[in-house]
This record gives C-alpha cells, sequence and structure tokens, in this order.
DNA sequence: TTCGTTTGGTGTTTCAGAGAACATAACACC
DNA sequence: GGTGTTATGTTCTCTGAAACACCAAACGAA
C-alpha cells in the first residue's frame, strides 16, 4: 500500500511536486487516452468515476502542458450534448531499441502505441552490447533534429531477449546475444542523454498485447514467443506485469516437459525451448531457415509425414507447458507469438484439446489461445512501454521538464 | 488503476462514507498495526510517509473507534521524546472455519493473527459442505454469547482444499471432500449471519506466511504444502496473492514433472502430486498413516534402501516443480508445508543443489528454501485473514458497524 | 543542570474534488 | 419546425484532508 503525503516530504525535492491524488488522477486520465487513443471527455467521466468539473480542469491542465488535445465531437450521434474527443498529443514520443541476433531495430513511437518510424540495422554478426548501443545511439543521433525539433521524447526503451533486470537495467545473461552483465540501460543512456530503461523482450511483448492487442481489456494474459532463439514468456496477472524479486520473472520457455530430454543451455534438461523449436520444421522442411510466413506457408504445403509426426509433437510438448501455465495462472488469454502461433495456426483444434484434456477444469474452460495481434510492432510498442513508464506515471512532472 | 473520486458518486450509498485518501490512511494504519502487532507512532509515521500531526489525527480517530489502543512508551531507550506505542485492539477478531477430510476446523483470531481459540471437530466421515456448514455454524452458535459479550467479528473466512472463486466464496471442486460447485460462503453466511467469504487452502497459508511467518518482509513467495490429500500451492507476487481470472490460481500440485507418468484425478499424467505423495512413504515405511513429525521421525529412523530411494525419487520431482517455480516466478523463499517440508528437512543440500543446478542462474542465486514457520495455527491465521479484508479495507466502515 | 534531539499537540493554510445551478447542443416527438 | 428531453460542459461554492509552523513535552548526553 502506498501512503498518500499530500506534499512532498522531502523540501528538498523539485518544488514541482503537487498533492498525489492529483497526480493520480492526472496519471489515470493520461494513461487511459495513451490506452485507447480517442476517448470523449463523458466517457472519462465514466472509467475514472471522478466528477464532470473535476475531469474538466484535469484535462485542461494536460491541454496546457500540451500532452493531449481535444477536437470537436465527431459524432456518433445520441441523445445530448455530444462530449469532445480527447487525443494523446502526437508529438510525445518514446524510443523502442530491440537488439537482436542479425540486427538492431530502433523505433520511434507515439502516445497510442502508433509507430511512427522503425528502422532495423543489420549486422553481420551477432552485436555485443558496446555495438548494440553504438548502432542505436547512432541511429538516434541521426534523428536528433527531428526528435528535438518534432517531438518531446520522453525516454528509450530497451526490449532483450534475455534475463534483464528491470531496475537498473542490467542484463544479466542474454545467452543467444552472449551478453552477461552488461548494463545496457545506463550506457544507451549516456550515450544518448535520454532516459533509458530494459527489460526482458517477451514481457513486454506482454505488455503490449495487453494495453494494444489481443489482450485488450484482459487482466491475466499468458504470452509466449517462439523464435529463431528460443522461446520466451511474459505473463500477466491481475492486471500486472509478473516480475519477481528482480524482475526474472516470466521463463517460460524453460518449463519442464519431457522426462529424459535433451540438455539445454541453461543447465536443466526437458526445456521447452529445446524441445519445440523452429529449427527442427526447418529442418524436416529441408529449408536452411526464413521467417514466420514462410515456415506457415512450408508447413502448410507440405504433405510429409516426418514433418506432421514433428508438429504433433511439438504441439504435444506445447500443450504440457500450456498447461501448467493454465494451472498455475488461471489466464483468460493465451497469446501464441512467432513459430508457436504458427503451429497453433496449423492446428487450432488439436491443441485446443489437448489442453482442455490436461488442465484442470476450472481454469481451463475460461481460456482462450490466440495467436499475436500486433504483428512485426509488437516489440517497438512494448519497448516503447517502457520508455512511456516514468512519464505516464507522473505526467505533470514530465510535462514541466518536456516545455522547459 | 483506481480513481479517486472525493466523495461518494452514488448519493444513495450510506452517508457514512469519507474521503478516499481518508479511508487509504486509515486502512493503511490500520494493517500496519495488524501485520507488526505493535508500532510506535515514530514508526508509523516513517513507514506512511504522512505527516508526524496527521498521523496523531488518524490514531486518534482508530482509538475513537475502538479498532486500536496506545499504551505507554515502554522503552528502546533512545534520545528524544518517547513515541507512544499502538497496538490493535483485542476485540477486534476473525473466524476461520477449515474443513478437511476427516475434520473441520474452527478458530477465532485476533488482531495481529494471534490464534485465541481453534476446537479441531473431528468427523467420522469425510464431511459434504452441508456437514462442514452446520458442524462450523453449531460451533460458532456455542460461543455467540461470548463472541457478542467479548470480541466485534469482522467475518468468516473459510480455507478450502481445492479450486474456489473467491469472488461469491463457491467451491467449483474440493476432489479430496468430494465437493462440487458448493457455494460454501453463501451457505455458512446464512447459517451463522456473518460475512462470510472462501478461498484455496494454501494461497492462504501464502498469505499468512508472507504476513507473519516465514516470508515477512518479502514481496515474492511460493508456498507449497504437502498434505495427505494433495499438493497445494499458493503464490505471492510483488506482495499480492496470485488469483488469475477466477482466482483459481496458483495449482502448483498439478506441475507436470514426468513423462508417462501416472493418471492423475485431475485428467492429466504426471502431475507432481501423484509423483509425490506421502502416502508412499508411510507405505514404504509400514505405516497405515501418521501425522508430519511422525513421518519425520520414521524417516530418520529408517535405514531401509527402498525409503532412501523413494525419497531422492521423491525429491527429484519436487525439484522439477520447484525449478519451473522460480524461472516461472522468480522468488525470494520458498516455503515447504506438510510432508514437503519433512522432504527438505532430511535433505536439504539435496533439494538445494537440484534448484540451484536446474533453475536458470539469475533466479536460482535468489531463492532460499524454507518449511514453513507458522505450524499448526498456519491454516486458522490464513482463514481468519480473509475474514478481516473487508475490515481493513475500510476499517472506519466496519468500526461503525461494529460500534453501532 | 542545561542543551540538543525527538516526538506529540494545536491552529492555520492550501488545495483537490464534489455538488449545485446554469448553459449548451444534440435527439425525439408532435 | 417548435418544444421537451437528455446528456454534457462550465462556473462557483463548499467541504474536508493533509501539510506546515510553532510550541510543549520528554528523554539522553554533556
Amino acid at each position: 500500500m502506498m501512503p498518500s503525503p499530500r506534499q512532498r516530504a522531502d523540501p528538498t525535492a523539485p518544488p514541482s511536486e503537487l498533492d498525489p491524488s492529483r497526480r493520480n488522477n492526472l496519471a489515470l486520465i493520461t494513461s487511459l487516452v495513451h490506452h485507447h487513443r480517442v476517448l470523449s471527455r463523458a466517457q472519462l467521466t465514466k472509467r475514472t468515476g471522478l466528477n464532470r468539473s473535476t475531469v474538466g480542469t484535469l484535462i485542461g491542465q494536460l491541454v496546457a502542458l500540451g500532452l493531449v488535445y481535444e477536437t470537436a465531437p465527431t459524432g456518433e450521434a445520441q441523445v445530448g450534448r455530444p462530449s469532445p474527443e480527447v487525443r494523446p498529443s502526437p508529438s510525445i514520443a518514446a524510443l523502442a531499441v530491440y537488439p537482436e541476433i542479425d540486427a538492431v531495430t530502433i523505433g520511434l513511437v507515439n502516445l497510442g502505441g502508433i509507430v511512427q518510424k522503425k528502422i532495423r540495422f543489420a549486422t553481420e554478426r551477432i552485436p555485443s552490447a558496446r555495438e548494440a548501443v553504438n548502432i542505436a545511439a547512432a541511429v538516434i543521433e541521426g534523428m536528433r533534429t527531428e526528435l528535438e525539433h518534432s517531438y518531446r521524447i520522453t525516454g528509450i526503451g530497451v526490449a532483450v531477449p534475455g534475463l534483464v533486470n528491470p531496475d537498473d537495467g542490467t542484463v544479466r545473461h542474454a545467452p543467444h546475444l552472449g551478453w552477461r552483465d552488461e548494463p545496457v540501460a545506463r550506457m544507451l543512456g549516456e550515450a544518448t542523454g535520454y532516459a533509458c530503461q530494459a527489460a526482458n523482450d517477451a514481457s513486454l511483448a506482454a505488455e503490449a498485447e495487453l494495453i494494444f492487442g489481443a489482450g485488450a481489456g484482459r487482466d491475466n494474459l499468458v504470452y509466449l514467443n517462439g523464435g529463431a532463439s528460443g522461446v520466451g514468456g511474459g505473463i500477466i496477472s491481475n492486471g500486472m506485469l509478473l516480475r519477481g524479486a528482480s524482475g526474472y520473472a516470466g521463463e517460460l520457455g524453460h518449463t519442464f516437459v519431457r522426462t529424459s530430454g535433451e540438455q539445454c543451455h541453461c543447465g536443466a534438461t526437458g526445456c521447452l525451448e529445446t524441445e519445440v523449436s523452429q529449427g527442427r520444421l526447418f529442418e524436416l522442411l529441408g529449408l536452411s531457415g526464413g521467417d514466420t510466413p514462410q515456415l506457415e506457408q512450408a508447413l502448410r504445403a507440405s504433405s510429409s509425414p516426418a514433418v506432421a509426426e514433428e508438429i504433433a509433437r511439438q504441439l504435444g510438448f506445447l500443450a504440457i507447458a500450456l498447461r501448467n501455465a493454465v494451472n498455475t495462472f488461471n489466464p483468460e488469454v493465451i497469446i501464441l507469438d512467432g513459430f508457436l502461433g504458427v503451429l497453433y495456426a496449423i492446428a487450432p483444434a488439436t491443441l485446443d484439446d489437448l489442453l482442455l484434456s490436461q488442465a484442470m477444469d476450472g481454469p481451463a474452460a475460461q481460456v482462450k489461445v490466440h495467436p499475436a495481434a500486433l504483428g512485426s510492432n509488437l516489440m517497438m510498442i512494448g519497448a516503447a512501454e517502457l520508455g512511456f513508464a516514468r512519464f505516464l506515471a507522473d505526467p505533470t512532472g514530465f510535462g514541466a521538464a518536456l516545455t522547459a
């Protein structure tokens, strides 16, 4: 529980602090507008439960700070005076950075989760942390004048495929990138001058899908992504991302699914990500590699029994991991992304049936498996959410800093 | 996110409602006093971050309502004016009910988690929901005059070994009791006239250990209990109990730990609770049954290699389930209760080593396995917490109702 | 004994949000 | 095409909660 000190307890703090109740309500409205992209004043009044007049003043304050703007009521003709629509300011934006084994992608994302710009910088070999930071910093430097001219940047979010401590933005271990104990957030923050935070990629993807994607309106969601480098997971419970003691929570790729299974790079055996991999599928298909749509096409085109068998095998292991997830989290939605989404798309009934028969009745009856909805923008939106986090928690403090 | 309406949105609501900020702060102080049993005014000021004068008024209000009382400062001699100590009123109490296969236990628990009274009513056969409710109601009826004379009862909490929907207190399925879709909370509420809620037993135990036991001061905890009827789990993440969409979350007893394992009553195979069971241990020891201390004594006394082998086997499966839990939750503490606590007590190093080698480095380094700290009072304290919940959320509303 | 330190108590001040009364802009019905 | 109804924005007042400043009290230390 949080206390509610009316004014700053520490008189040495910057004098901009205002009543926490006010700050909360401003943050609440800003977040709602961010999440919904458009919301009438009347809708905001209903959602917040605040008085009409109060919402009016709050929005006025946000408009004055240039964080949101109001437009004439467009329609949805109904009885009564039309309510003006509130939208997030297009000048507020966050930067997103996503280092992978063959590229570093940098994005510029508006409030409302709109990807304004996405630059994929392909690398010849797996980038080191320093290289990834340098690439991102260079690209951001290239956009600098545009950024400073047309945008107010709230921060940078870095999505890292690996174990990240979100408190200080240090990458503890990213096996596929070969990174260990790299203070990525600090490095990129120093290189660019923007506030920077880092977190696990799948966790951020889960948040993005919760806000803008297949989990919109839900409170309990399990996200699972299958990529070239393994399986990552993110869990939203009770509307909040599961962090754990150090932010390492959600590693569903290492769920145990098979006795005397293969050795995983994590040290254990029988992990989901060693038994279920897109590499095997490509191999059986006679392909050296490819992206997700190519895999789906090839799988659908194939009539090889070996391929069919492998699909069934992998679905079986996936079902075991999902069964555990359903029993432990009782989610409303499971979102499958990457090649896991392909596996599901090819045989949805198979997985649904396995899940229904293996998971416990109560939780199993409520869960629905979905493919990811945000496609290739997912990771940019998720990482940007990290860049927005501090702004959304205290929009005025930021508004003041940004306008100053 | 919660709005902060200053006054009641619904004018038809009782006029006792006060400013939510005030209510929050009163609730915060009441909870702190409840959790710590004793806390000086100065400590409360520090913990809440509120102004001294504000804390003073708040405590005054709580004292006037008879919810807490102040005593002269006892000591801890230090410079400055001594601060009076605040304690929870011993007249505030909740009732706890715990139906098991061979008994129904009813408890009276004070604020501060102090078990005042515990009555175990042994049953000849597994009680039906109606029977359990009748037993509890009868025992409570027997205490009625005492309760009405000396206590102010905030509510009844029922801990049920099975899937419970905490929203309406309906037992969806309690396999070992043979209950299905029983509205236990409503039944007991109607039978006694007290507000009644129900939840999963292991979840409540996890909360109790979090507040008063081995997890005190922590925010991320996994609780696992092994009993005669199976393995139950409760998870605290970020200081909050994991509920899931319908409150069914936390069923770690059905974690997958073995390929082609035995069929579980839940429908799946290879569940933790079918592979790891105290029944097998008793069998190998040549005993027909017994309680936890008896089991530990017998296991320590036994020199049978079959027993040793079975212990190793069960520890192996337990380690797999814990490995999953560590990877997914990144907890600070794992609390093992019941015969799982015995298994750990007998070979702590074995389990610690297995966990350290199988779980991912980051999370594994931080986790510590602990036996449960609250012993036989655990379930009473946990269930009572449920009976306190509404009171702690709004002490004044309750104070008014209780004094009226 | 005196001084510094920490705390409780009291009166004042600030400020956020509710509420009521009024203004406004749409639909609905005749 | 007027008139009533409904839903909303706007303005002003009022209430209440918490901070703050100041003083008093109670302790240890010099």
